[in-house]
DNA sequence: TTCCAGGGGTAGA
DNA sequence: TCTACCCATGGA
């Protein structure tokens, strides 16, 4: 077993990172909060599949464990990407201080949000979450990893999330009827297929240095994302100003407000955060469970 | 049976 | 830009 340490910023939180959504809760992730060990299984580079354990056993240092042989650097850097380390919070941490809702995100070292170690799985997993359940969502993500992804040799109940190559392999027909994703099949499969083509350059748009609004449009254009979707992605791309406007923001302003409210009245209530409305919905005072 | 869930696409106005 | 309707799935 290999083990080694990661430097974190001082406004760093892995259990505030990781809780700061559902995401923890589908596969491959694993999330032991007593323990405060999160593991995933990946499938590196050259086809290797690790199970990988991140701890944080003091402030400022993550403890990484991997097997012997591991790709430091490439686990590093999906690291670095999952917990949005290198996210810069000073601003919106300065915003949040004054804002009596959102005091406790410094306080917390809140406004991180566990991703997956690219673009493509957060998309996937976004669509996953479109006008279904969240039961629904993680049995969905759990088909797609039984049929397609690597198993991992040091623990043959588990597996890796598949890359796009792994999808695009396969048929629409059979993909729909094995993953049971419903219309979304063909958002995903379609997804996969123009990536393993070369039409899509999907991981680039976190490369690329470009304005929300642009990477906005860029992420409406794909098939499957929408409104809610993109948002939700962009929070996960760093960029804090949309509302992913879902059940649960509507639940939330409609307990604020004590009537039911439309989508029109979640932006409304949350105009006065500008530029920081997104961060500031999903880690607002009152949220509904994660673990629900 | 009907409704609906961490919505999206499309047609028509 | 706004509205109406449909979309697969599975639990309530």
């Amino acid at each position: 077993m290999a083990i080694w340490e990661l430097q974190t910023p001082a406004n760093f939180s892995l259990v505030e990172t990781i809780e700061a959504h559902g995401w923890h809760q589908l596969s491959p992730f694993r999330w032991d909060r007593e323990e405060g060990v999160l593991e995933r299984v990946e499938e590196l580079a050259m086809g290797r599949v690790h199970l990988l354990r991140l701890s944080e056993p003091k402030p400022g240092s993550l403890r990484l464990e991997g097997a012997e042989g591991t790709a430091r650097a490439e686990i590093e850097a999906r690291v670095r990407r999952m917990l949005q380390i290198d996210l810069p919070l000073e601003e919106f941490h300065a915003f949040c201080q004054d804002r009596p809702k959102l005091a406790h995100v410094p306080e917390r070292k809140q406004g991180r949000m566990l991703r997956c170690p690219t673009l493509w799985e957060d998309t996937v997993k976004v669509i996953l979450t479109t006008n279904t359940t969240w039961a629904q969502t993680k049995a969905m993500t759990a088909r797609i990893l039984h049929h397609y992804g690597a198993l991992c040799p040091a623990d043959t109940e588990r597996r890796a999330f598949p890359g796009p190559e792994r999808i695009a392999a396969d048929s629409l027909e059979r993909f729909a009827e094995v993953a049971r994703v419903g219309y979304r099949a063909a958002a995903i499969h379609g997804l996969a297929s123009e990536i393993q083509s070369g039409k899509l350059d999907l991981e680039a748009l976190q490369t690329e240095s470009l304005d929300a609004s642009t990477l906005r449009k860029r992420l409406l254009a794909l098939r499957g994302v929408g409104p809610y979707a993109a948002a939700t992605l962009l929070l996960y791309l760093g960029r804090g100003e949309h509302i992913n406007v879902d059940s649960w923001a509507r639940m939330l302003v409609g307990k604020e407000l004590g009537r039911p409210v439309s989508d029109a009245e979640v932006h409304a209530f949350f105009a006065d955060y500008a530029p920081w409305r997104g961060l500031a919905y999903n880690f607002y005072a009152w949220r509904p469970d994660p673990n629900i």
